[in-house]
RNA sequence: GCCGGUGUAGCUCAGAGGUAGAGCAGACGAUUCGUAAUCGUCAGGUCAAGGGUUCAAUUCCCUUCACCGGCUCCA
């Protein structure tokens, strides 16, 4: 697997690190690094210092991580950081006695053997207590596959390594913490505690990285943004729905208006369509019921709840009294037929929403009967009130958008059509996934949908992914990944919609342009969406998790739910291909990723807080130069601020520089005499004084070129 | 959603079964200063919410809510 080698450094243990989610194969786990392999090493440790303690623990998975290892084990007593420190005396021992990792090769029934006696996992054979989470293991493996076992001192473990030498090879470790996971990730199996610890060659090197981790936790945009002013969360408006303050909304604002212009020259429409919807569009897009879990639940309009709610209580005491009413008058005698099956009364009471019918009138008093016919009016009545008017929040906006394309009748010659729109949608994502910025419930799209012919096809997905990297360019982004996500052809019909030519064909398409264009890119097996493939940009957090910031995929499935159509050259009627494409993924989202990107130091052009001037006194003939100067700026679009209060320079500067306002202007008298500002720039310091129309000049530009 | 942890002033945090503290931010006053903080005064809290134990709970217990970590890198 290729690693980038990050440039700036804090993000090297962060290096993008494609696994897929099938087994690793033994090829695979040969090219594991050196770093790598002392850590897997390092689980093994971990395993045997928690035998030590708690003989009868159980082990499934011990594998080297991102950021060091884990162990998954199950165990009645719950560890907690309190236990991390005896856990490591424990590992220190096994460390200093520099045991040997000896590899052993062993047939399928050996091993079974093993792993039932309790040994697998174990210092000893454990009778009663058998391995089973590594039974489980074995079924694993391949037939034919070499299975191999591993052992340092007395822990003998079912592993297909590698591992280093001896255990002493680990330099330097610590347990970091304790979470949960299911066996094997599925949340059908038990869940096991997973004790997560870092490994390293030598102290230096784990003591950089620790270093490194609270550097990463500095610019994590959660900290940022509140730091920064950019946006809080409000228990009463909910968790995952942001709300911006003035400094986040300036980014929004900006990231807008570069949006706009970049989709105005690449020949987009705009169009903005409502937060809601029918339950019926969702119907047609095929949202319900296969999205419907992510969606917040419908709104319901109900005309006539209030006529429903009576009609059903009259009808449940109605039946409440047929019921009393024939027991106690025909115990035991079939005098009731429900849907025209007849049934005895006594026992069970037919259902509530059955319609009674008395099979013999002759027995049944008038009042009993009266009752049964009211019954059936009632009944009938409720069946004949309209259903409900239920609204969903959007959690997409191609629905929408799909019915602007089918709104006015299309012709080859409007393709292809770009519907461009910051559609705000609403996903109730799950509480425990919900992240900061980066994972959210309600979240503004950098949208669009292309609707073209096949022969367009490549030339917009191609234009598509240019306008992508045009934006990267911008932001000065470098780490990050392109992924193209693929169909499993095993789950045609299920997964993903069941025509395989038409995904062979688009899938190709895709590949072409990212051949032709040079990009360099990594194939993903059934991740595509249901509807086609997809490219997804990767990029990873400061604190080192992987989120998709944007996205661009091939619909050649959901027009036709829509019934889209354009008139052909040939007067016929065709569907179109659409591309739902969103460059810059969500503002939340972006943005999250943004701050971290810049670690809240915003280029100019984006920063809430561009310019301050900062007087030194409050000398009147001062003020009024900065006065000017601010009005000018002002007046040129530029957010800047006087700051001409009694405050001393020094404390100016320093409120100036914690805010990271991006340039400062500071003035003192010998600026006003000569005409000129002093600049200051955030986290570079004071560059020298300047003529006050060049300085003025300077900001216009690299705000307008949006320099970096 | 599930497992674990956390929740004290706007922010960062201290504290303890006997009724709450600091720094910064804020307000007011003084300070006239050349590139990351001058000084003083004042104000700030139902200690997340609800329930329980207790003479007494912010502290112990339970529930709820929110946030954090993990559940995806599976011998």
């Amino acid at each position: 697997m290729e690693r980038e080698i990050a440039k700036d450094g804090w993000s090297a243990t962060f290096a993008p690190h494609f696994m897929s989610d099938e087994r690793k194969t033994l090829e695979q786990r040969n090219q594991m690094t050196d770093l790598e392999r002392l850590r897997h090493s390092a689980a093994h440790v971990l395993a045997t210092a928690i035998l030590r303690i708690w003989p009868e623990a159980q082990f499934a998975a011990g594998p080297p991580v991102e950021q060091g290892f884990y162990y998954d084990v199950e165990l009645s007593h719950r560890i907690t950081p309190e236990d991390f420190a005896r856990i490591e005396e424990e590992m220190k021992k096994e460390i200093k006695a520099n045991n040997v990792f000896e590899r052993t090769v062993v047939s399928r029934a050996e091993a079974l053997a093993l792993a039932e006696s309790g040994r697998l996992g174990g210092l000893s054979e454990r009778p009663g207590n058998a391995s089973k989470f590594k039974i489980g293991n074995l079924a694993d493996i391949p037939e034919g596959e070499e299975i191999s076992l591993f052992k340092n001192g007395d822990f003998l473990d079912l592993c297909a390594g590698p591992h280093v030498m001896r255990t002493g090879n680990i330099g330097a470790f610590k347990l970091t913490h304790v979470a949960s996971a299911y066996y094997k990730g599925d949340e059908k199996n038990p869940q096991l505690q997973r004790i997560y610890g870092t490994a390293f060659k030598n102290k230096t090197q784990m003591e950089e990285y620790f270093t490194m981790v609270e550097e990463a936790k500095k610019r994590d945009h959660r900290k940022l943004g509140k730091e920064l002013e950019l946006f809080t969360f409000d228990e009463d408006v909910g968790p995952g729905l942001p709300l911006w303050l003035p400094n986040g909304t300036v980014l929004i604002e900006e990231l807008e208006k570069l949006a706009k212009e970049t989709e105005f020259a690449a020949g987009y429409d705009r169009v903005r369509t409502p937060h809601l919807a029918r339950e019926n569009m969702y119907l047609t897009s095929g949202h319900l019921p296969y999205y419907a879990e992510s969606m917040f639940p419908a709104m319901e309009l109900d005309e006539f709840k209030a006529k429903r709610a009576e009609l059903t209580e009259r009808r449940a005491q109605l039946h409440g009294m047929i019921i009393a009413g024939a027991k106690s008058l025909m115990v035991g005698t079939t005098i009731v037929r429900i849907h025209g099956v007849t049934s005895p009364i006594v026992g069970g009471a037919p259902k509530l929403e059955q319609v009674f019918e008395l099979t013999d009138k002759g027995r049944a008093p008038e009042q009993l009967e009266a009752m049964v016919l009211d019954y059936k009016r009632t009944d009938e009545e409720l069946m004949r009130l309209d259903e409900p008017d239920r609204y969903y929040l959007k959690a997409m906006n191609c629905p929408h958008h799909h019915k602007i394309f089918g709104a006015v009748p299309r012709s080859y010659r409007d393709l292809p059509l770009r519907l461009a729109e910051y559609g705000t949608c609403y996903r109730y994502e799950q509480s425990g996934e919900l992240m900061g910025l980066m994972r959210v419930r309600s979240m503004q799209m950098n949208d669009a949908h292309i609707y073209c012919t096949e022969e367009q096809f490549e030339e917009e997905f191609r234009a598509v992914n240019e306008m992508y990297l045009k934006y990267f360019r911008i932001f000065g982004f470098e780490k990050y990944q392109m992924r193209f996500s693929t169909h499993d052809p095993a789950k045609l019909g299920q997964k993903f919609v069941d025509e395989p030519e038409l995904w062979k064909k688009t899938e190709d398409m895709v590949r072409n342009v990212l051949i032709k264009s040079g990009i360099n890119y990594v194939e993903v097996p059934n991740e595509a969406a249901f509807y086609g493939p997809k490219i997804d940009v990767q990029v990873w957090s400061a604190i080192g998790k992987e989120f998709t910031i944007a996205t661009n995929q091939v619909d050649f499935a959901v027009p036709a739910r829509f019934k889209l159509q354009y008139r052909t050259r040939d007067n016929a009627f065709e569907t179109p291909l659409c591309i739902h494409r969103a460059p810059l993924g969500t503002h939340e989202r972006f943005i999250g990723f943004l701050i971290e990107h810049y670690a809240g130091n915003f280029p100019l052009w984006l920063a809430p807080e561009q310019v301050s001037v900062i007087t030194i006194g409050t000398d009147e003939p001062l003020v009024a130069y900065g006065k000017a100067i601010v009005a000018e700026l002002r007046a040129n679009g530029v957010r800047a601020q006087g700051d001409f209060g009694t405050d001393k320079m020094q404390g100016k500067i320093q409120q100036a520089e914690q805010r990271k306002v991006h340039t400062m202007l500071v003035l003192g008298n010998r600026d006003l005499e000569a005409g000129n500002v002093s600049v200051r720039l955030h986290g570079k310091g004071n560059v020298g004084a300047k003529k006050r129309d060049e300085a003025i000049a300077d900001i216009l530009s690299a705000i307008k070129e949006r320099r970096a």
